[in-house]
DNA sequence: TGGGTCTAGTTTCCTAGTCAATCAAAGGGG
DNA sequence: CCCCTTTGATTGACTAGGAAACTAGACCCA
């Protein structure tokens, strides 16, 4: 048979509302970063070399929770900006890292502004106590859901 | 010049936790329907339709924020698979509409029930108090910054 | 009533991921 | 010392969606 049975309300769950806010957010702020000619991906990967060693891509694939061939590609689009460079490993003849240019390094500061502002403009209407709940809930959410990869999409 | 300049911390961003328990979530929820050779997107479709007339395919567009060209493909993969049909509309020969197949419609509990079961997987780890603070703050932020669609990714 | 415009849907091209196969360099016994 | 396995990175095939060009039917109105 195939009648229609009730099945609970899609807004009733809490990953609902939870990917709606999320996915405003992430449009909104890679609107932002569009101006710039950078993608979120860009960005995350830029922030993740900011201020750090030179790294290797296998780390940043498991810093950025994307695979390997992920963050090949999307290496090759930032060395083609210039934004950051490659380097072979002198003692593993397979192994490399990926670190900022000078112009990569320049931007970040640029773009972490905006990351700055597209936070403000979606929660400042929250209510600063708000804010910190809604911090605490998440990352209490994120801690029992062993969740440690930077969320790139 | 291209010194190392103090940054904000990319965790200091509420958007940040946001992002990655919402993709936490939603990738669970994506391995669950794989089960059931469905995608998310095409959950998110057939529960649009459940319970309802025929429906237009600009219709859905909207409602699950998505380009009329990305519901033309998402429908013909849930059509190859006979979970939904496509009718003709008998007044415009433009328009058209889209329904779940009794195939379709018998399959939406089984899913609502995986949704369920996602949703309290990662939510249940709150107390009933937590949820419901955790719930108002998403449906203001969500009013506020005037979210409509469904979220599908 | 016939031409211009608007609208519904499709198609094409492009981007950006995954997965699996592959390649080359290390590393570890027998 | 050579083989066999493991590991770091790349590549190719594939998927899913967006943007914009396109097609066809409907609507308007002189």
């Amino acid at each position: 048979m195939s009648s229609i049975q009730p099945v609970s309300d899609l807004t009733a769950h809490l990953g609902f509302w939870m990917r709606m806010v999320s996915n405003h957010v992430s449009h909104a702020f890679a609107a932002k970063l569009a101006d710039k000619q950078v993608t979120v991906a860009e960005w995350s990967l830029m922030r993740a070399l900011y201020g750090k060693e030179p790294t290797p891509p296998s780390r940043l694939a498991d810093d950025m929770g994307m695979t390997r061939g992920a963050i090949t590609k999307l290496a090759h689009r930032l060395i083609a900006k210039s934004l950051i460079m490659r380097e072979a490993s002198a003692n593993d003849g397979r192994a490399q890292t990926l670190a900022l240019t000078d112009r990569g390094r320049d931007l970040v500061p640029d773009l972490a502004a905006l990351a700055d502002r597209n936070d403000a403009e979606f929660f400042e209407c929250l209510t600063r106590d708000e804010r910190e709940t809604l911090a605490r809930l998440l990352k209490n959410l994120a801690e029992r859901g062993h969740m440690t990869a930077t969320p790139i999409a």
